[in-house]
DNA sequence: ATAATGACGTGAT
DNA sequence: AATCACGCCATTA
C-alpha cells in the first residue's frame, strides 16, 4: 500500500458533510507533515467515487480544485459542509 | 541518485 | 489582516 493509495482509501471515507484537511489526510495516511504531497495525489486522482472536494486546506480556505465534479464550493455547499452565511 | 513540481503548512514581516 | 519565504513530503522524468 503506497502512500497514495492511503490517501485515496482515506478520501474515499469521508463522509458527507464533513471535510479533512491536507494535514489531516496526510496524517492519517502516516506522513502528517506530507500535505503537499497529498495535493500531488489529488490532482492526479481522476476518480469520481473519491470525494477529494471534502479535502480543503488547514485554515479553512477550499484550497484548489481541478473542477471533476464542478465547483468545489458547489459540492461542499450541497452537502452543507460549507457554510452560506457566516 | 538527482532535479523539478505541486489542490500545503507555519512562522515571520 | 495580508504577504513573503522557507520547509516538507511523495511522485515522476
Amino acid at each position: 500500500m503506497d502512500f497514495t493509495e492511503r490517501v485515496v482509501a482515506i478520501v474515499r471515507g469521508i463522509p458527507e458533510g464533513k471535510t479533512l484537511s491536507y494535514g489531516e489526510v496526510a496524517a492519517r495516511a502516516g506522513s502528517p507533515r506530507a500535505a503537499r504531497a497529498v495535493g500531488v495525489v489529488m490532482k492526479n486522482n481522476t476518480d469520481k467515487r473519491v470525494p477529494c472536494h471534502r479535502v480543503i486546506r488547514a485554515n479553512g480556505t477550499l484550497g484548489g480544485y481541478n473542477g471533476l465534479r464542478g465547483e468545489k464550493a458547489t459540492l461542499l455547499r450541497n452537502e452543507g459542509a460549507l457554510t452560506s452565511s457566516q
